[in-house]
DNA sequence: CGCGACCTGCAT
DNA sequence: ATGCAGGTCGCG
């Protein structure tokens, strides 16, 4: 699920149904999200009231009343699910009720979600600026590319670097931009990192568009028709009908188009 | 840097 | 049975 479009998303969905209510209780099912947040914590969240969600990068901030902050990560399968009556699904990790009767139940079959709470709000803890963020112009990006000798699309993927992307939308960002995901970072020439950043952010928005048109349909998320490239091994570029080649970068599949990205 | 670990489900 | 998955960390 989660890459930043889809947490993005996520967040909203958090947002209506928690900002404004008191905890009652967490619950947490599995022993993989006890680890990051341990009984007493969890016990601690009773009674504090979520002020806001917030969303950086692919992490949510739960701003809580009591100053704290509690931190959920996605990772590969996490999502919010908003229970109603009736039998609660079995890949159900941790449920958040509030005092309105409603609750939040962090839905995730592979159990690598984390939850985390601090004491403080967190700084922006070396993460880099937000993929989406106005703020963040071509030449900023090109300054954290140009010391990386790392290959470009390696380099998308270091949250440290830009904040937000993941395999998916890096293969398809650089599809859009034309540039080859081998290249060293720090050969992206000046003059095409404005149409980088442009393709990034077209295609995460696109991708939160569709999040939200599809949101409660039954569209089959894992439909890789929507992608150029991703997960298209050996079918035609969208562009020029080359076939589309599958690498290993990083032990992440990288998918591109050999003719039009070099 | 690459790679295993963390987890489970799904396609082959 | 095997291998793969939208993410990240920590190891060598």
């Amino acid at each position: 699920m989660p890459e930043l479009p889809e947490v993005e998303f996520a967040a909203t969905v958090a947002r209506r149904i928690a900002r404004g209510r008191t905890i009652t209780s967490v619950r947490v099912l599995h022993r993989s999200q006890r680890r990051s947040l341990p009984a007493r914590d969890a016990k601690s969240l009773v009674g504090d009231r979520i002020l806001d969600v917030r969303r950086r990068g692919k992490s949510q901030r739960f701003a809580l009343a009591s100053g704290r902050e509690l931190h959920v990560h996605f990772r590969m399968t996490g999502d919010w699910l908003a229970p109603g009556p009736g039998a609660i699904p079995r890949t159900v990790r941790a449920i958040i009720t509030f005092d309105d009767g409603t609750s939040l139940a962090l839905d995730d079959p592979r159990a690598l979600s984390v939850l985390t709470l601090h004491n403080e709000p967190a700084g922006d803890d070396g993460i880099g600026p937000d993929a989406l963020d106005p703020a963040l112009r071509a030449v900023e990006l090109g300054g954290r590319l140009a010391t990386r000798r790392i290959p470009i699309k390696v380099a998308l993927l270091d949250q440290r670097i830009v904040a937000g992307i993941g395999n998916i939308y890096a293969c398809e960002a650089l599809w859009r931009a034309r540039i080859d995901p081998r290249i060293p970072a720090s050969r992206v020439k000046p003059t095409t990192l404005p149409a980088l950043l442009r393709a990034i952010r077209a295609t995460l928005n696109a991708a939160l568009k569709r999040q939200q048109r599809y949101y409660g349909s039954s569209e089959d998320w894992s439909d890789a028709s929507r992608f150029a490239v991703y997960d298209r091994e050996g079918e035609p570029c969208r562009r020029c009908r080359t076939r589309i080649k599958r690498i290993t970068q990083a032990a992440r599949s990288t998918y591109f188009c050999p003719k039009c990205q070099s």
